[in-house]
DNA sequence: ATGCCTCAGCTCCTGAGA
């Protein structure tokens, strides 16, 4: 069984690169994508069943969005954090087989001490808050999706240019370290991984081929599913392909 | 270079992303 997390940056273009990969990899049975960028009227969730999933989403016009696309059918979805009031589509979360799945899309956070840097450390300490009442009432939890965080210089590609710039900063890495502290654990980390290993990279000054990307795409496992976690990989695949997604997907193998 | 790409949309420019 595998779980996998991608931000896709719009459903609509990307659909055809979601479907090729989901094929390709049918142990797959939750994926979380990120950026879904359309209504929940417009979601194509004809083409997911088509292919044989079930699909949970919570979406919104231009930006934004998620959605949870499974084997199983999910049950007891539950959109955004629940006690904080958002007009940003960016958590769902659900129950799929024993696993409470959580999809997140972070707040990017523009720059340090800007508004939209308020409300990411806003958004993530009640992101904070809320899963130590999901844990409570959900031991195997699995928190994933875009983070817009990195955890350490492994995790950017030129640490010193970018050192306290947005994805970097102490603050940010500070409301990492709580997430951590909640028993969640970094899957990728639990292995010995490439260097330079990243999950997104800049669409311009040829970055990908640069390999000049960050990893800001994680997969956090709770303290007792941490046994079952076999392996956490980045697929780069998706990001060769022609239009691609700026963000390729994360995936966790569970034995 | 407060740009470089890419996407959506109040679409031939702008705002946002990271």
């Amino acid at each position: 069984m595998q779980i996998a997390t991608w931000n896709v940056n719009s459903l609509t273009v990307r659909l055809p690169h979601v479907l090729d990969w989901l094929q390709a990899n049918p142990t797959v049975g939750v994926l979380a994508l990120q950026e879904t960028k359309t209504t929940d009227d417009k979601f194509p969730q004809g083409a997911f069943q088509d292919a044989g999933y079930a699909v949970s989403f919570f979406g919104q016009k231009t930006y934004n969005g998620v959605a949870l696309i499974t084997r199983q059918a999910a049950t007891d979805v539950v959109r955004n954090i629940p006690g904080f009031p958002d007009d940003m589509a960016r958590v769902i979360t659900a129950t799929v087989d024993d696993l409470r799945i959580v999809g997140a899309y972070f707040p990017n956070g523009q720059a340090p001490e800007s508004d939209k840097f308020v409300y990411k450390m806003r958004w993530l300490d009640a992101l904070h808050d809320w899963l130590v009442e999901e844990l409570r009432a959900h031991p195997r939890l699995v928190l994933m999706g875009d983070f817009n965080i990195t955890w350490d210089d492994r995790d950017v590609w030129d640490p010193v240019a970018l050192a306290g710039t947005i994805h970097c900063t102490d603050e940010e890495r500070a409301q990492l370290a709580r997430l951590y502290a909640l028993g969640l654990h970094d899957a990728f980390r639990l292995f010995e991984q490439p260097e330079k290993s990243y999950s997104w990279w800049d669409y311009r000054e040829f970055a990908f081929r640069r390999n000049r990307g960050l990893r800001i795409d994680h997969i956090l496992v709770s303290e007792p599913l941490k046994p079952r976690v076999v392996a956490c990989t980045i697929d780069k695949g998706p990001r060769k392909l022609e239009r691609p997604s700026d963000h390729t997907p994360v995936v966790l193998t569970l034995g």
